[in-house]
DNA sequence: GGAGTTTATGGGATCGATCTCACATGGGAG
DNA sequence: CTCCCATGTGAGATCGATCCCATAAACTCC
């Protein structure tokens, strides 16, 4: 590999001139400044990243820690970050907890190591106490996804959740729906709390309250939204909409009305939330509500990125919205 | 951040044998030893990995390169990569071309200079010659991931295409299948080659050869899964079965066929290749050749860790089996 | 008791860049 | 004619580690 000295040699000039011609700044005559890319073309010289990292402080490399990348959904993230980051002239090294503490102290504590120059964050947990510590101390700035909060977050985006919810059960009451069952994940999950509100006021815009809908708790899972489902077919309860929580759940759901010989959506209609891959897969393809997930990843790049150039920036904040996809899961309220 | 020399200071000793200590190699007292270790961890002192790599030539990082990172298939590759990278107390450096040539060749590119000890690639197409040059000067190892090859190339892992092939056909065999129909990918992709073998493999074993057998080349798509079948059931053509090249394209022939009237697997039975994601959600079930893809890029992984641990050694191949999983798309042949 | 080996430690060059500073030149303003 | 500032260039310190080599003490072996 040739080295900038190779260069400075080859054409006649200090290793401060080829800096100059390199990094394109400070006075360089036009004349050597050709000379010192002839220099470069011919030696195919590429700077040493770690060179230039370790001296100048600035990696030119962005962190992302995610829960699992082995996941459709965070995998499309990670493309969302990529396209943003990439644009930007930055790496990107992505690793994973996967749900393991310790694990992912590991990972955050490699890529401040490794001289990130920010990282980005979707975590399911808060962040353990030492980790932040060694954020804080390493000055690097901080963007969470989701709505885990973190001390030392500079900025942060999270899907509207209310409004998703809110547009949900409002498209169910549009048709008709009037004993609606909806399957929450988690209830100390952070988005279940917003979703509830978004559902209450779908509710009031159609004089309803929460009195007015079944909430039952329980996990994003498909098994969940099986055996939920059959639960409630079981004790008689009487519904003729579901809205699960994800459309791992509504999977569940679906499976669980075909095998108890329900129709959908003649019988039973449902909605899930995130339009999952699977979900135009399902039968009938559901109905759901998108999370755009790569422009999340996208949109938290740039919001890094943008810190990245105003150092003293206030907190960033950006919530991202849903939006209906309409497929075959969805019917008129049977009378 | 704690340097080595903040660390040498404190324990009064010379930074020479801090870094003994920290890299655990050459002699050392053991009292000095651990008045090291006391002022590591009184100062938090973690070693600058951008410096060691600088100096020692070893950055502890694997690249790797794939077609498509935000997809389900690709995520679950990394997955596998990032387990056997990690167990060996490595980083990883994942990114995509999308199918974009000079995308992937500076993602590549990239890689190489920030000194990764090895690369993983997965690609469509043959590397670029200049590219190629590059990994060549650079004396990094790599390890192909899928049929394609690359000069530089010190190890490579594929799956059994044959075996797959094989065992898919014979599974419909088995069944009484006699009329069927392969719906096949593009024609100039290497596992093509490999899978037309394996399914005469199994047509020989029944006492049949490739002419009782309809091959439709097209691509692997759900739409072409989809438009193939309507167009054989649209002439009249008289099949039980068909084997679909990967699991999207079986996705669009489940969909034609319901279209179509026909029943899954009461009129015509359906097996896929890759137990993709979305196979156990379909309708029925899917019925498919696994490939373990984790498995694959895990086995990848630690064929690279091996290289790097023997330079010398000869080109390492491995190959990966399938299985077949069982659910509800095949049934027997109607007579 | 001297030669050779093992154990222990530190000094200083080095990896390949950046970046500050010193210095030289030339032209325009006063 | 001097002063100042813009332009142009290079020397050398520096980032934070590794690692070779010099040195020295302690120990083993004839």
């Amino acid at each position: 590999m040739a080295t900038i000295d190779d260069v400075s040699k080859r054409a006649g000039v200090s290793r401060s001139t080829v800096s100059r011609v390199v990094a394109d700044n400070g006075y360089v005559s036009e004349e050597k400044r050709r000379a010192i890319q002839k220099a470069i073309e011919e030696l195919g010289y590429r700077p040493n990243t770690l060179a230039q990292a370790l001296r100048s402080n600035r990696s030119n490399m962005i962190g992302a820690v995610v829960v699992d990348v082995g996941t459709p959904y965070f995998a499309n993230m990670v493309y969302g970050l990529q396209r943003a980051t990439r644009k930007a002239g930055k790496a990107l090294m992505v690793s994973s907890g996967y749900a393991d503490q310790d694990e992912e102290a590991r990972a955050i504590i490699e890529l401040v190591d490794r001289s990130c120059d920010g990282i980005l964050l979707y975590l399911e947990r808060p962040l353990r106490a030492d980790v932040v510590e060694i954020i804080r101390a390493a000055h690097i700035p901080v963007v969470m996804i989701g709505r885990m909060g973190c001390e030392v977050a500079r900025g942060s985006v999270q899907l509207d959740n209310f409004g998703g919810a809110r547009d949900a059960v409002g498209f169910l009451l549009d048709h008709g729906h009037r004993k609606i069952v909806h399957l929450s994940g988690q209830a100390d999950f952070g988005d279940t709390a917003a979703r509830l509100e978004g559902i209450a006021e779908a509710l009031a815009a159609h004089g309803m309250s929460m009195a007015d809908i079944k909430v039952v708790n329980g996990e994003f899972s498909q098994e969940f939204g099986y055996s939920a489902t059959m639960a409630l077919l079981d004790e008689g309860h009487d519904f003729t909409a579901i809205f699960a929580g994800d459309d791992d759940m509504a999977a569940g759901v679906l499976l669980a009305l075909r095998h108890a010989g329900k129709s959908v959506p003649l019988d039973v209609s449902v909605i899930g939330f995130d339009d999952a891959f699977h979900a135009r897969h399902l039968w009938p393809p559901l109905t759901t509500i998108r999370q755009p997930v790569d422009e999340i990843g996208e949109t938290a790049a740039n919001l890094l990125l943008k810190l990245l150039g105003e150092p003293g920036s206030a907190m960033l904040q950006t919530t991202i919205g849903t939006s209906l996809v309409v497929r075959d899961s969805v019917g008129p309220a049977r009378p």
